[in-house]
DNA sequence: ATTAAAATAGACTAAACAGTATGATTATGT
DNA sequence: ACATAATCATACTGTTTAGTCTATTTTAAT
């Protein structure tokens, strides 16, 4: 409704607020009331930037989508192919640990059957991402020692660039999501 | 509370009314209400078989995790190795589409967070007899010509397994649940 | 047939919640 | 200083829900 920086300022602030509670509680038992004590906001001026609360979380979900889940890979990707490879999974998995990343999987991952938008921000904003710089590292060092020589078509190296993210994001479902960490 | 078959029978006959309901609308939308009415039953019985929603859904997992899950993998594997892959991927996939398994999965994934034993369900029924039963069948036929000479130790075999594993379940994720076969 | 257990329908309570309304208070721009 | 727009606190409405209660009917076993 307003456009003054000092109104930009509250939409983010709202956001801001709103994200620990869908974080934490999911969308179903995240409280619009709630939200406003925790975004410091009245419930009218919540309801006055944004619709409603499914409005006020396609909102949240862009946004995030937008500030937060690009920096992984901002970092070029240069030298030895295994300590670049390492060295990515390791920066992956450390990012995944101290922020919100897994909850906000989760988030995703349960609320996508009604909303068919938020699968497609994730595979958009990360997923793809990562397979298409991936595929371009391994273009780019086609030295690298495959120890499989026919793998070194394009098609081909896509498909390794796929296998790596796949099981990365399978290790974090497994050890994060589902708490195998504690036993396997 | 009983134990005659008949009373048994009811347990199920609950059971089986709450999974659609549950499966579709996630744990916090699904109503006890509805999940009575589904199942044929009343809202007396419903609670004199099951102390409360949270038990409900608790026996439902369990159920359900040992009901249908281990069907996949049941049949021995045998043959020549692309094959065996081949036919275990589609015949994976297959049963994916046809069934309830995407939203059970999403259901565990939505909800482990607060309830940790759901993510050991998903580990201990489902990913890690798959990942042994490959195992076991790399193992048991060495003679597969893996390009890599070095991927014989068994530790080797078992990281093999997870991976593929761990692709089938990225790829169940990226296409069913994130809606990635419309875009990608 | 009688009796006791099991199941039913439906009303009820108390709580939570989305969204709206109201009227007072504070910033902002001119 | 004044007027306008933004924000606030709070109360309210209507709806949904988990779980309980009651009184009636069905089922099963002796």
């Amino acid at each position: 409704m307003q456009k003054t920086s000092k109104s930009l300022k509250k939409a983010e602030q709202i956001l801001k607020g709103a994200l620990p509670q869908f974080l934490e509680n999911g969308y179903a038992r995240a409280s619009m009331d709630r939200i406003a004590s925790s975004a410091g906001v009245s419930k009218q001026t919540l309801y006055s930037y944004f619709s409603d609360k499914d409005g006020l979380f396609h909102a949240l979900i862009e946004h995030i989508a937008n500030e937060k889940f690009q920096l992984v890979w901002s970092q070029p990707l240069e030298g030895e192919a295994e300590e670049v490879l390492k060295g990515l999974a390791q920066r992956i998995l450390s990012q995944v640990n101290k922020t919100d990343h897994v909850a906000f999987f989760r988030l995703i991952v349960a609320e996508s059957k009604e909303r068919e938008d938020l699968g497609e921000v994730f595979l958009k904003n990360i997923a793809e991402p990562a397979i298409k710089i991936l595929t371009e590292y391994f273009q780019e060092h086609q030295e690298l020692n495959f120890k499989d020589p026919e793998a070194h078509r394009e098609a081909d190296l896509f498909e390794i660039a796929r296998i790596f993210v796949g099981s990365l994001i399978d290790f974090i479902l497994t050890q994060e999501i589902f708490g195998g960490k504690k036993f396997m």
